[in-house]
RNA sequence: GGGAGCAUAGCUCAGCUGGUUCAGAGCAUCUGCCUUACAAGCAGAGGGUCGGGGGUUCGAAUCCCUCUGCUCCCA
């Protein structure tokens, strides 16, 4: 005896083994089949899988899934990326426990650690997506720094070099002093944060008792000032033109300039100019030709070019000089002010502006395809709302800054003299040649290789090719082997909105700068994932569930349905753990209903009307909804396409088809009803099977015979009309012969309603199960054919006696119900006509008001000459069925 | 400071080009039920006038303006 409850943990494993036994992941081009391709959004090498991964996974194998049993040649690449900056994190810290500290290691020493490290731990997220059914072709499985795909990302480094894009240069950089290392714009995050605005006085040249007052959130970096501005339409100031202040406690002197950057309105009106330490007032200070005093170190401390408070670190330093200020009088006053500051992603370092010589990607030329091909939906984004925030930044885009002072990564190809000129080469002997020519003169040639790396994004963003090819870079036009040229370009790209410009753009921009096609051609942007309470999921807050717990006490099958039943493309999604409950019971639904027809005896007795009649209904219903299906699909309302099997599956299938169907306890069933409903079971499991894939498949297997082998997950995707059980209407029954047009369907499901309305009024009256209700229908003509062939099911479902009737009814008291076409009356068990004649007074007023609504506006000139005759047309009707309506309610009531 | 988006049942969301598939779905709630597939269930029910205001129109959740509130991106 199979258990009541459905025991995801027995079957799971066993599958994805028969799977991956089978090969059914992988995939080899094939001419004769079309391409399907998706490429993972590698996920760090450090990870672990959280609860935006399953999100995102879950949404790409249902795609990869759906697209293998339509018959594509389906691909979904799997891989991670080194993380250059999260794993060096990662392995320092990892060190440090042992009491090894970096600075003492060796860069070899230390990758080698790192090497480690990583093969310990980095393929630990990949094992866990297999815990989630993910179909990945784990044969292609690719990592960033895999040693061709090492060499690709110098190749393009040399190329864009070569090509004029890539430049070194000094600039104000975002400088983690945390991380000691450059980010780029997008590796900031920007808070706002409660701060203090400093009023500073500082002494003016050839008085004795005038000041200069400026206004800072940064007092510590006085000492790197070089100027004081004020706006020349400033009337306030105009003494102050041209002279001289002097920096408090150090005493520097410099000049007053005048500028209309600087807003009167804010603080005192004069601003302190710090080139070194502010981006704005670097470029204030390129502009009037001011000293730059760097006074910090690479940690955040300041260094001896400050005087004062050397080897502080700089939020220390803050301290400390507020209160240096206040003793010697410079400081006028402290306010409360909210600043906007900048953090690292990775560190949460408070980042400083700072001057430094980086490498940069001239980005202007490069993404000019990038941003035509998504505006031009060759490639579309998914919400399309995202096409403003893309080409607001393609057009906004800055150089990007891609060095980094680590060494966990691609290490940058540049090799300097002691003069610090430099050549690009891919090795020290080409350098040196290289060099040799450039500079015929030199000396000596003593070369050493630039100590910074790439940053990540500069490797990933070769991604959707650097899986299939990675010579392609080397030789800018080489046509690339048989797997790039086959699914290159991808199909869909699913990930999160947060990385539409570190990662999607820039793929886009390498698509076209070394394949001229796109990479792919739809981006689906997922939402966040976020806690009931609309919080993002995060380690501090211990909102986020641990997700192979999550799959081990529910099933991988309701983790993913839970996630995606409230997951609107590019909308966040509120996770909460009731919604994975509903994807367990809606297992369990399913595996009940299997239970159930797996129940049945089965004889070769001749088939019962009634289910002739429900096969017909469900067939129907299975065809709607697999168009329906069909077009979620296409529209990518993955959501939208699992709640239309999921209502198809537990309301129509189980709690009316079956219903309709299924025996007398202890009697048999006949065999060509049997065997349609299996039919069905598997159409529907099929269907479902890119969601669930696990308890399709195992129920998929137990239901039929099949062959060794034999797997749902390659079986033929349903499509509407694959059902014709033409026996139904045409052949076996000649009562039935009419086939489910529209005006057949409603009618259907208007009897339905009339079920549905006596299991109410049974409820209502306290009648008990065994009791047996009388109903007596009175019904215009077709109506009536169509409910004598629903009568037995119409019985069994309601457990009534059907009686068709003119209209007089035995004397009793009856619960009526009315539309068009129909009317029934349900004998009370207790005979009560007060209420009867209320209830019936009610529904006769509400008939009459809506009558008087809708002839007011037919009676509106207006309306009937400027409305369509369409609506028009079914005001009349509208209109015609409320009389009808009225008239059999006041039948009724006359009867009483 | 610049830009984008959102506001529809208790909650999460659908509602394309304005007119019965326009007020919907799922969950939650409430009321009956341990009816031999399923209490992780069955059968029913209630609940919103579509953020406020104004306009266009015969007709607006749907188009326009405005106000309020929220979110995100960029500086």
């Amino acid at each position: 005896m199979l258990s009541t409850k459905y025991d995801p943990a027995r079957v799971e494993d066993k599958w994805y083994t028969y799977w991956m036994e089978r090969g059914f992941f992988h995939s080899e081009p094939n001419p004769d089949k079309e391409p399907y391709c998706i490429v993972i959004p590698p996920p760090n090498v450090t990870g672990v899988l959280h609860m935006g991964h399953m999100l995102n996974n879950t949404i790409q194998d249902v795609l990869i899934r759906k697209a293998r049993m339509e018959g594509k040649e389906a691909c979904w690449v799997p891989g991670t990326d080194h993380a250059s900056i999260a794993t060096e994190a990662r392995v320092v810290a990892m060190l440090r426990e042992k009491g090894i500290k970096k600075s003492s290691l060796t860069r070899e020493e230390f990758l080698k650690h790192a090497w480690e490290w990583k093969e310990k731990y980095g393929g630990i997220i990949l094992e866990q997506l297999k815990k989630l059914g993910a179909s990945c072709d784990w044969k292609r499985t690719k990592f960033t720094m895999d040693d061709d795909y090492y060499a690709a990302v110098i190749d393009v480094f040399i190329d864009l070099y070569q090509k004029g894009y890539i430049y070194r240069g000094m600039r104000m950089i975002n400088w983690d002093p945390v991380g000691r290392t450059a980010l780029s714009d997008d590796e900031v995050e920007h808070r706002q944060v409660q701060s203090k605005l400093y009023y500073i006085r500082y002494p003016l040249e050839g008085s004795d008792n005038e000041f200069v007052t400026i206004a800072t959130v940064r007092p510590e970096t006085i000492m790197a000032d070089t100027a004081v501005c004020i706006n020349p339409k400033d009337e306030r100031f105009r003494h102050l033109k041209g002279r001289y202040v002097y920096v408090p406690l150090i005493n520097r002197r410099i000049p007053i300039i005048e500028d209309e950057y600087v807003s009167m309105e804010f603080g005192t009106g004069c601003l302190k100019v710090t080139p070194a330490h502010d981006t704005n007032d670097y470029e204030l200070g390129l502009k009037h030709n001011l000293e730059v005093i760097d006074i910090l170190n690479e940690d955040g401390t300041l260094n001896e070019k400050a005087q004062i408070l050397v080897g502080e670190d700089r939020f220390e330093a803050r301290k400390k000089i507020a209160g240096m200020l206040e003793e010697k009088g410079y400081l006028a006053k402290v306010e409360d002010y909210i600043s906007n500051v900048g953090f690292s992603e990775r560190t949460h370092a408070v980042i400083e502006p700072r001057l430094s010589l980086q490498w940069f990607v001239k980005m202007k030329e490069l993404t000019r395809p990038a941003l035509e091909n998504v505006m031009n939906d060759d490639i579309r984004l998914i919400p399309a709302k995202f096409k403003n925030t893309y080409s607001h930044w393609m057009e906004n885009v800055r150089d990007w800054c891609i060095s980094r002072q680590l060494w966990w990564g691609h290490r940058i190809p540049a090799w300097y003299d002691k003069e610090g000129r430099y050549v690009v080469a891919r090795t020290k002997e080409e350098a040196i040649k290289e060099y040799r020519h450039n500079w015929p003169d030199a000396e000596s040639v003593e070369l050493t290789q630039d100590p910074d790396v790439l940053d990540t994004w500069f490797s990933s963003w070769l991604w959707p090719i650097a899986v299939f090819d990675t010579s392609v870079f080397r030789n800018p036009g080489a046509k690339g082997n048989k797997d790039l040229n086959y699914y290159y370009p991808t199909n869909d790209l699913v990930t999160a909105p947060e990385i539409l410009f570190f990662w999607v753009a820039r793929m886009i921009i390498a698509g076209y700068e070394y394949r001229g096609e796109k990479p792919f051609r739809n981006v689906y942007l997922t939402g966040i994932v976020r806690d009931n309470q609309g919080r993002k999921m995060s380690k501090s807050l211990g909102n986020s569930p641990d997700a192979l717990e999550l799959i081990a006490k529910y099933g991988a099958d309701a983790v993913r349905t839970g996630m995606l039943f409230s997951s609107p493309a590019g909308n966040d999604l509120l996770y909460d753990e009731k919604l994975v409950e509903q994807g367990r019971n809606f297992a369990n639904k399913i595996w009940n209903a299997f239970r159930l027809v797996k129940g049945w005896k089965v004889e070769d007795v001749e088939t019962p009307d009634t289910n002739i009649v429900a096969t017909e209904w469900f067939e129907g219903r299975l065809n709607n909804a697999l168009s329906t299906l069909e077009d979620h699909f296409s529209k990518f309302r993955v959501s939208d396409a699992l709640m239309t099997l999921y209502k198809l599956i537990w309301e129509d299938f189980c709690s009316w088809y079956l219903e309709m169907i299924k025996p007398e306890y202890g009697k048999p069933i006949d065999a060509k009803t049997y065997s349609h409903a299996v039919s069905f079971f598997e159409i529907v499991l099929k269907a479902l099977h890119p969601f669930m894939p696990f308890i399709t498949e195992e129920l998929w297997q137990e239901l039929s015979e099949r062959e060794k082998g034999a797997s749902i997950m390659v079986a033929e995707w349903p499509k509407a009309g694959v059902t014709k059980f033409e026996y139904c209407a045409k052949r076996e029954s000649q009562a039935l012969g009419r086939s489910l047009d529209g005006e057949r369907d409603q009618l259907i499901e208007k009897i339905l309603e009339g079920v549905s309305f006596i299991r109410k009024a049974r409820q209502q009256s306290g009648a008990k199960h065994a009791d047996i209700s009388t109903l007596y229908v009175v019904a215009n003509p077709s109506a009536r054919a169509e409910i004598a062939i629903w009568q037995g099911i119409i019985e069994k479902l309601s457990n009534a006696k059907l009686h068709f009737s003119n209209g007089d009814l035995p004397d009793a008291a009856y619960d009526t119900h009315h539309d068009a076409v129909m009317t029934w009356h349900v004998q009370r068990a207790v005979k009560d006509r007060e209420a009867q004649i209320a209830q019936l007074k009610k529904d006769l007023d509400y008939q009459r008001g809506f009558l008087a609504s809708v002839e007011k506006k037919l009676s509106n000139e207006r309306f009937v000459n400027s409305a369509p005759p369409h609506v028009v047309e079914n005001e009349r009707k509208k209109k015609a069925d409320a009389e009808q309506k009225i008239k059999a309610l006041e039948e009724s009531l006359s009867k009483l």
